[in-house]
DNA sequence: AACAAGACCTGCATGC
DNA sequence: TGCATGCAGGTCTTGT
């Protein structure tokens, strides 16, 4: 389900059900996700308080009193719902918070691809998950230079450099295909060699890109992303991802989106279009 | 140092 | 129907 866009739907749905709530019991089904559970986490967390329900990268923070965070990745199949009563567990639920007075929030995650983990607020940002994390493309100091600085020392395809989340966090697959569209640079374009004009343009398609899909709540594409049940609209306007043979929407070209594979992971976009 | 490939795990669509 | 194959929104580790 997640990158940027899904993740932040999450969080917005997660916030007014958590926020300044209390923790009333925690049950944990199952321990080996991406990393181990941290032993004790369900003691851990009871009667804690929520405080904040912020998001870095593609990870969710929980902040709680007493200077703690739980932090929650979605991996690639990890979602959250809300259930007003008190839940039957279904498969692949690996965390159940009961907020006292309810409702109950619960983590599912297929694939076990995601992480729950528990962490000092005031270590986050030197956190080995974080360390190392490039800017926030909404964040206003995300521009042209910015970008531009970090993609010169790349030697490979800008497919791969963007996937990077060193160069900018909160980038996957998706939104990396939709930017480059939007921005008409191809994904096989070294990412070194990308001057001011075009990493100025590739900046701000990144930016609107993920804010209209915000806006939209996300795209769903095999299941639903939203906890409350609900499902985000930006699929519907995915200009080339997963729309291979389709034709170009912002050309004539004969071939249409072409489909090929980097770095194990497929690719789309139009060869006319984006040079 | 930077890159690609492989691994992690489950579910689903497709084709024989 | 059953079975094999390939693919999936992420990221960590390994090898070149």
């Amino acid at each position: 389900m997640p990158e940027l866009p899904e993740v932040e739907t999450v969080r917005r749905g997660l916030e007014p059900v958590l926020q300044g709530r209390t923790i009333a019991g925690v049950l944990i089904r199952r321990r080996d996700l991406r990393r181990p559970v941290p032993e004790l986490l369900a003691e851990r967390l009871a009667g804690r308080v929520v405080e904040t329900v912020g998001r870095r990268a593609k990870y969710l923070l929980i902040g709680l009193d007493r200077g703690e965070t739980l932090v929650v990745h979605l991996g690639m199949s990890g979602r959250f719902r809300i259930s007003a009563t008190r839940p039957e567990p279904e498969r692949h639920d690996h965390m159940i918070l009961e907020i006292a007075g309810g409702p109950w929030v619960i983590y599912n995650d297929s694939r076990r691809f995601g992480l729950v983990d528990l962490v000092t607020s005031q270590d986050l940002s030197r956190h080995p998950d974080f360390a190392g994390l490039g800017p926030e493309p909404l964040d206003p100091a995300f521009d042209g230079p910015a970008l531009q600085s970090r993609l010169a020392l790349r030697r490979g395809p800008l497919k791969g450099a963007l996937l990077d989340q060193r160069t900018v966090a909160g980038l996957g697959n998706i939104y990396v295909c939709e930017s480059l569209f939007r921005a008409r640079l191809s994904p096989l374009r070294p990412a070194g060699g990308l001057g001011r004009e075009a990493a100025g343009r590739l900046a701000r398609n990144i930016r609107e890109v993920l804010a209209e899909a915000i806006e939209a709540g996300g795209s769903s594409l095999r299941d639903h992303a939203r906890p409350d049940g609900g499902i985000g609209y930006f699929q519907l306007s995915l200009a080339v991802y997963g729309r291979e043979g389709e034709p170009c929407p912002g050309c004539t070209c004969r071939e249409g989106i072409r489909r090929i594979v980097q770095g194990g992971r497929s690719t789309f976009y139009c060869a006319r279009r984006q040079r």
